[in-house]
DNA sequence: CCTACCGATCGGTAGG
DNA sequence: CCTACCGATCGGTAGG
């Protein structure tokens, strides 16, 4: 309860912003009463971030214990973390945003595990060029630009509206694999 | 001096995190000067969020003037993104970040130029795919997927680094037009 | 541009 | 779980 009204704070005003007092007033406690269960602010933004961490992880880990084609590697990743972000949206938006208010040595081993997780995809698309079924382009520029597109799913995606995550799946990946433009032999105009 | 300075602070630290002793320490001031150049904290950060957002908007106005096909459109687009987020990096990133600890009137006025920005964006999609030389996308997908692809890149961007400006803009634009996929019918493997 | 200072609020602790 | 309170720091002002 704490966890998640504290994910919702983060997300509304930042870490920063938010204070102990805001916390305990929005889970009807006074704010040295939350020092029962926590140990500290930082605490609360270590489990979000080291939480939502673990959550990427495994996914990226099932993805590459199956032995697809990179292509389809990369649709998974897609799927991975669409699914992950709409099942929690507010907690993966504190992950996203306030992991940098994190004090060493948590910030360092953050960051490292981001890394890793950057390297894995990037292992994958490089099979895939590597293959000859990716383009070539430099790694760190499709490693990026997919990570971008898919990071930030949870900033404009409104469940329940009228596009159903199947269809965002197939759309995102679509457009990340196949391109915005028709291809120029079977273009209408 | 004092708004890069603060832009940089803020980029490192987040708007709420840096005090004005730290901006003022920073300029060798003493916190109680800064007043003679500003109004307050705020001001600065209004001042870093509605520059940069008149540089995209402007950049857009001059895209929109010109007849170019859709797909010229938003290739130009991503050159726009690209050339502002790398010629001032560090005010572009505050304003990404740090916009909604604008208070009210300006958080309102900001978040509408936002969405006006947006509406601009998402007309020239739904003109290609009109037109057919976009594919039929959800409109609110691909121009959510672009724009997030092209949102963050000062964040992996390194200046100065193997890849050229010229490269990343050509390879951004490549990767969101035609796809990271081979083409079944040229494939290899 | 500075010194001196304001009231408010911060994260957190003592003690019960 | 609470009341009471700590020292530190906050954005900002008065006055020169």
């Amino acid at each position: 309860m704490i966890l998640e009204t504290a994910a919702r704070l983060f997300r509304d005003k930042g870490y920063s912003a938010t204070s102990m007092r805001d916390l305990a007033q929005a889970v009807n406690l006074k704010a040295s009463s939350l020092y029962n269960h926590i140990n500290g602010k930082e605490d609360i933004l270590r489990e979000i971030c080291f939480n939502n961490a673990r959550r990427f992880r495994e996914g990226l880990q099932e993805i590459e214990k199956n032995d697809l084609r990179p292509e389809d590697k990369v649709r998974a990743l897609i799927r991975l973390h669409i699914r992950v972000a709409t099942e929690d949206i507010t907690s993966i938006t504190a992950f996203n945003d306030e992991w940098r208010h994190l004090t060493e040595p948590y910030l360092s081993e953050f960051i490292d595990l981001r890394r890793d997780y950057e390297a894995r995809i990037r292992a994958i698309i490089k099979s895939g060029i590597q293959e000859g079924s990716f383009k070539v382009y430099h790694s760190h520029i499709a490693l990026y630009t997919i990570i971008s597109a898919i990071r930030w799913v949870y900033d404009w995606y409104q469940a329940g509206k009228s596009i159903s995550v199947r269809q965002l799946e197939d759309e995102v990946a679509g457009l990340l694999l196949t391109g915005l433009n028709v291809p120029v032999n079977t273009q209408i105009g």
